[in-house]
DNA sequence: CGCCAGGTTGAAGCGCTTCAACGTCTGTGG
DNA sequence: CCACAGACGTTGAAGCGCTTCAACCTGGCG
């Protein structure tokens, strides 16, 4: 079994059929680095599942800044949630930053097997749960902590991110500038 | 019909059978101004839905002050639902801001109700697609807007919320000090 | 080699915070 | 009915931290 269905059997358990009809709707596609999944404008009509590789999923601020708002790393899905919701168009892209190996699950597709199985139901519920509890961490994270409190935070929970992510690319997910990041990591270096 | 179930039939249409299920679990009380349905420390037993009145949930800093992280007007659901997924103690206290009338739903009953209907699992699932909706609006007003500009976003987005709470109040929403928002809000006029 | 993205540093500026004072309004108890 | 407390709102002055703009450096890559 793939490192996919293990995941979801860990949540819900899964029968032969309900495998089946995901099996049916399952797109396997690489994407080369660089190279773009979903654009700023267009409608998310998918729901990835990074097999390998890393994305970024960013915004383009009115003067031009790319401020990310988003990592993914293997084994992991991804999607601009609001947009597939919704079915209307993304303010984001989500770009490959290395190789990548990905699958692909249509908005029509997923909402079908929504129907055709309470197991898939269930394992949309659980999945939506899932990404609330790390939307309102990242909530909380910007209401109640300052900058450099964030940077630690990220430090603590996430630490991994700082092998696959610039300094750079860091700095626009914590909401600051990265001269301010580069600022913040000599100050607490001193500590 | 009553509004939370004309609103549950507005998003999943319910059989009879299901109502019965709901009537058996839902739990009518009354709140006083000023009383807690959930305090720090408490693990959060029960989703709530509001009939009447008006609730903050406010976390209290380490240096003591009040922080409100979110509001609730008559006709929505509340709760903490990091707390009441996960089933572990929450930081946050929800507070009647007037007399309320609430039903109540408990942790177990709900997740009897999801195993007992596709169509609750199917309600469950749509619900926590919309509050990962709302927190995500939340996370990009926090990440992406200056405070001037998230006191703006918030006069366009929920002009209501204005007449509900005073700025003493907003202003830990917004993630600034009473006086940052006098000073704001007179720099605003003179616009 | 030369380019470019990323990282660091300096100087100046701006906006929010901090602390303190004072005014207003409302509800409560003497 | 008045006095007073408590919550809220405003203003001033000083301070701090992040931003802005600019310069320069490094390392990776075509």
């Amino acid at each position: 079994m793939n490192t996919l269905k293990s995941l979801i059997n860990a949540m819900v358990s899964m029968s032969e059929t309900d495998f089946e009809l995901l099996d049916k709707i399952t797109l396997a596609m690489q994407v080369k680095k660089g190279a773009y999944l979903l654009e700023q404008g267009q409608i998310c009509r998918h729901i990835f599942f990074l097999e390998k590789g890393f994305f970024r999923m960013y915004y383009v601020d009115p003067k031009g800044n790319q401020i990310n708002y988003r990592f993914t790393n293997e084994g992991n899905f991804f999607v601009d949630f609001q947009s597939f919701l919704t079915q209307k168009p993304s303010g984001y892209f989500w770009q490959a930053m290395q190789d990548a190996q990905v699958l692909a699950f249509k908005y029509k597709d997923v909402q079908t097997i929504y129907q055709q199985s309470c197991n898939w139901e269930r394992f949309g519920r659980l999945m939506a749960e899932q990404v609330y509890q790390q939307m309102n961490l990242r909530v909380e994270m910007m209401q109640f902590l300052t900058p450099e409190q964030r940077y630690v935070r990220l430090l603590e929970t996430q630490p991994e991110l700082f092998n696959q992510v610039s300094n750079f690319h860091l700095s626009s997910y914590l909401g600051i500038k990265p001269e301010s990041l580069s600022r913040i990591r000599k100050r607490l270096l001193k500590k």
